[in-house]
Parts: structure tokens; sequence; C-alpha cells
DNA sequence: TGACTTCTTGAACGCACTGTCAAGAAGTCG
DNA sequence: CGACTTCTTGACAGTGCGTTCAAGAAGTCA
């Protein structure tokens, strides 16, 4: 093995932690090299050795956002009624209560952003949003085929269909909320679509 | 009244229109003054003369989108039944016939975009899009509170919800769309959301 | 201890961008 | 025609960015 050289003089984990956070609250352009040296308090060439270019770096966070974004999506929604829960899912786009506990959310979805900023002109950013989008689907299209055989949802549409719905719902609701949100007129709106989905 | 001067050399309308495209297809930050003034063969210094700056400049480019989506919309709501039109509206988000005829929509909807880019931290941009948004929703709850009347959509929910919950839609939609359109599921999630506003 | 490896530091490089400006061109009107 | 106004042109300044790099610091292991 080769021999171990100086160790780290930062936790990479919790530096990732808060660039997520500075990315997500600034997006990709508008956060600096010079701003990510100033939250982290480590110098640029510890982040260039640390996590490759720029792009690499955000494109790490954003990886790890929607694995800790999945875990609570998944968890969440382990339940019975699921209405509820989708409710609550759609309610608080992106809530990502692990991450960020103060502030609810940032700014929207890191994904929903990243989509904004660097799809589909990124290739690789637009592999790592296609495939959360999927994922998404996928978990709640799984839930929804769940609450249809108890009778729960209507089976008037297929899960699939239903799951893309809201899908377009989440990510509407986390763009449009940045010009401010009415948080009455969400809530009834995403009321309107959860008892559409009511058997 | 003041002497006329030398009388510019291009059609300030044309040319915004133009820039609207270009904005809309890049967005804000990717594209440079210099993108423009190749794109449009007018010099920098003309430009900002005719324009102020690119931050002006951009938004006066949203609103002229909006103006021309805006009417496309009434246009297009003032029929009935009202859910084949709200369906095509859905369907295209951001179609824009009148702009861009061949391309369709060169990337989602700019006020989406907009929204993405700059809000909240840009208080202007803010203001436009948070409109945007306002008659979005005005123009489409009167055009379901006009089916509820006549039977044709369900009032189980209000109109005003209803709409809010469709502007969610067609903004994740298209916010979605750009990384890959599946057009069939997209086309299946629309129409789960029509089938729920019928009677 | 001493050779070796890796991390840290911060200055420096090259580049692209926004916005400005002075000189000239092209009109209008008395 | 000639005074005047506005537009055009393209070079320029100023800034901020991402990235690199050489020198030194801090560890590990034989």
């Amino acid at each position: 093995m080769a021999r171990t050289g100086r160790p780290r003089g930062f936790d990479k984990d919790q530096t990732l932690l808060c660039a997520l956070e500075l990315f997500w609250s600034r997006g990709y352009g508008a956060t600096s090299i010079q701003d990510l040296v100033d939250a982290l308090a480590v110098e640029r060439g510890s982040l260039y050795g640390a996590f490759g270019d720029k792009r690499r770096f955000y494109l790490d966070a954003v990886r790890l956002y929607w694995e800790v974004y999945e875990r609570h999506l998944t968890s969440a929604l382990d339940t019975t009624p699921v209405l509820p829960a989708l409710r609550e899912i759609l309610t608080h786009p992106a809530r990502l209560d692990e991450i960020s506990t103060e502030l609810g959310t940032p700014q929207g979805c890191l994904v929903g952003n990243t989509t904004a900023e660097l799809v589909p002109h990124d290739s690789e950013a637009t592999e790592v949003v296609t495939r959360s989008y999927r994922r998404f689907t996928d978990i709640v299209a799984a839930a929804l085929r769940r609450a249809q055989a108890s009778g729960e949802v209507t089976d008037s549409a297929r899960p699939e269909d239903q799951a893309q719905l809201l899908l377009y719902v989440v990510q509407g609701l986390s763009l449009v909320s940045r010009a401010g949100l009415d948080r009455a007129a969400a809530l009834a709106a995403v009321d309107t679509a959860i008892d559409a989905l009511r058997a």
C-alpha cells in the first residue's frame, strides 16, 4: 500500500454539506469559489484537491442532496394511508429536515434549480436530474399503486401518470414559490390535487 | 421640440424579439453581450444606448414574452368547452407560436426560467414574474369559473385553487421537460390533471 | 530519524465579461 | 449650407472569475 501523507485538515463530508447549502441558496453560477472558500474555511487549493473543479463539486452536492431527499421520500411514503404523507411531501417542497433544520428550504428544490440552470446544456447534470426525477416517479407510483389496491386512491388513472403529475406539481410549486409563497393558496392548490386522487 | 438626430439603424422591436429568443434559449447569465452583438448584428454601444444595461434589456424581453403569452392564453381560453383549450395550453408549455414558429419552445417558459435564475435576489425580476403568475391564475380561474357554471368542470374545488394548481403543473412540466421530454408520459399526466377537473 | 507522501496556502495567470467613451457618421432643421 | 443632435463603432478599462502551481507544513512508515 502507498505511504499515507498528511491527513486532510477538514471533514470532507461536512464540507460538502456546507457547500450544498451554499449552492442551494445561491445557485451554481452565483456561487463563486471565493464564496465557498469564505463559507467553508477551506482554501482554494484544498477544495480543488478534494473535490476537483467547481462543476464536479456542485454535482456531488446535488447527488448528496438527492440521496437525502430520496431517503426522506421513501420513509415518508412507507405508511398507510398514503395521501396525508403525499400532502406533506408536496407542501414542503424539498424540505430536507435532515440538512437544513432552521430555514426549512433555502431555495426551492436543488434538483429543480439545477435543471433550470444547467440542463440540457450540461450532460452530466442532465443525467443526475433525469435519474432523480425517475426515482421520484418510481417511488411515488409504487406508493400510489399500493393505495389504489387498498382503495384509498382512485384507479381512474394509472399510478405512473398520477406520479408524473405529482412531480410536475412539486417542481412547479417549488419554482413558483421563489417569487413569494402565499402559503394558504399553495396549500389549497395542493389539497385540490390530493383530493383529486381520492377514491 | 428638440432637433432630431441620426435615426436608429435597426428596428428596436425586432431586435428585442431576437434578443428574447436568445435569452430564452440560453438564459440570462449564459447570454453575453457579445452573443447579443453577434446575433443581433448591432454593436454594443447601440444596444446600451437603446436598451440600457443587460438586466434592463433582459427584463424588457421577459415582459414582451409575457405580453405575447398572455394574449395567446386569453384567446385560447375564450372558447367552450374550456378543457380542450386548457389541455392544449398545458401540453405546449409556453408555445408562443407567434414568436417561435419552427422550434416550438426554445427552452421551457421564460418566466419560469427567470424565476429560477433571478428570483428572489432581483427585486424587479421578482415583480415581473409575480405579476405574470398572478395574471395566469386570474385568467385561468375566470375560465374555470365559467366552466363550472356551465357544468363542464367540477365545483368540488374553488376555481382559484384549481388555477393555482394548474400554474404549478405547467411550470413543473416546463421545467422537468428540459431534462428530456417523454411526450407520452407528459401527455398522460396532463390528461390525468384535466380529467380530474371534469364534472 | 529520515525518506516519502499528501495536504495547505495564497499568490499569480489567463480569460471572459459588463459597461464606457471618444471620434466619426448620418441624419434634421433653420 | 451649417449648426445641431443622435446613433454607430470598436477599442478600452475595470472587475471578477476558475484554475494552477510552487513552496512549505504535517503527517506516516521503514
